[in-house]
DNA sequence: TCATGTCCTAATGTTGACATTCGGACATGG
DNA sequence: CCATGTCCGAATGTCAACATTAGGACATGA
């Protein structure tokens, strides 16, 4: 009986490996939106064979972040204002009902986890802040939530946005961030003072605006 | 050049092929929920390769029909009352975004289709009415207001839990309908009059409601 | 009788070879 | 010069054989 939690088998498969492999890639830029992932080249450079690259593929688009077509291969979604306003919109809707299940569930403890999270991103905030990691903090809060929420479909259709959402504020990121991180910290306090004892529907209202100023901070740093 | 709009030439692979039959089967109530589907009973039976019938059956969990876990095969979903409330809930919060958004975009010519299903309902209703019937025009509302909303993301939720639902309310439909059939032309008309000329606030709040409805209807239900 | 350790089998996971399709390059005719 | 038809290459779609795994049956020992 070991103490530990669970090391959380990592056997899933080379279909998940090559996923993740390739997600990181689209992440670290290594694949630019638009550009095409072809299996023979993946297969050759993932050490895999062609069925699992494709299979890892088929993770990926339910992720949203590749897109194939029926010979026609399948390339990296291109991050246009059109594609933006449909993820932040699905994901406004999401997270409103994320939150206000949330707040019917949460523990003191589970409240206590989101606390730690929204410390952990202030004092990010205080040293020498990274914005990727800014951003895992912020990502890893709204799991918490959709975690608490305990919905599995609902938890699974937040991972369908989850990707296209981290790809999108990478790129805002990588042109500064001082907008971000100035109202970072405040709005997730705010979001879980309501979680603790907020009225339901304040609760779904500051839920979905906490999405729309993440829509409009993009937008206005997309044509890049 | 065709006057027809386009046959929307069917070309789409086997695996499609592959996972629209087994999904006919699991509605044909051939597949039980639980009940285990084998990768090679499944490749014999439709005459394809075991590779095609795993890519199909990797479809239908994107669908949420079949569940599948490493090494264990994959399993139809059970109809437990968590279920259906992850379901509905889900549902709710995608047709009052895809509601709202209809609102905005539709046009007169596609109002007036969402009017020609409901007069279809009505009429099937009158004749000597097919529950699974009335379930197709149900679904095709439904799907015709997240066509009209035009969010992809959006439209990809919706048929990651559309699936589930025709399977749920099948099981409702067999145990006799007349509970279903008395609300649903009122509720539909309803909600086309709202999209028409509404205030979007109670449109948002009917559109929630109208899921409510058909999920305490199905619990009642549900203990079979 | 119960707990434990070892096979064994039936299924899935993985692979490399073969067949099919798309889109463009080129040639041809108006 | 533009429209049309044909061919070709490169990539994906499909397949059947091989490797791996999970879970149960069985035997063993306390």
């Amino acid at each position: 009986m070991t103490g530990a939690p669970l090391p959380k088998a990592p056997r899933r498969g080379l279909a998940h490996e090559a996923a993740t492999l390739v997600r990181e890639a689209i992440f670290a830029g290594h694949f630019p939106p638009g550009s095409a992932l072809r299996e023979v080249d993946l297969a050759a450079s993932l050490g895999v064979s062609r069925g699992s690259v494709r299979e890892g593929l088929a993770l990926l688009e339910r992720e949203g972040l590749i897109h194939s077509a029926w010979h026609r291969g399948t390339t990296v979604i291109e991050v246009t204002a059109e594609d933006v306003e449909e993820v932040y919109g699905l994901r406004a809707a999401l997270d409103r009902l994320a939150s206000t299940t949330a707040r019917a569930n949460a523990s003191t403890h589970e409240l206590g986890e989101l606390d730690a999270l929204v410390d952990a991103m202030s004092s990010e905030l205080a040293g020498q802040s990274s914005g990727p990691q800014l951003l895992a903090l912020d990502i890893a809060f709204h799991d918490k939530i959709y975690d608490i929420a305990g919905n599995r479909r609902l938890t699974s259709a937040w991972h369908a946005v989850r990707s296209q959402l981290y790809l999108f504020q990478l790129r805002r990121v990588a042109l500064g961030y001082e907008h971000y991180s100035a109202r970072v910290v405040d709005e997730h306090r705010e979001l879980v003072a309501l979680l603790r004892s907020g009225p339901r529907e304040v609760l779904a209202q500051r839920a979905e605006e906490h999405v729309d100023s993440a829509r409009r901070s993009l937008l206005a740093h997309l044509p890049s």
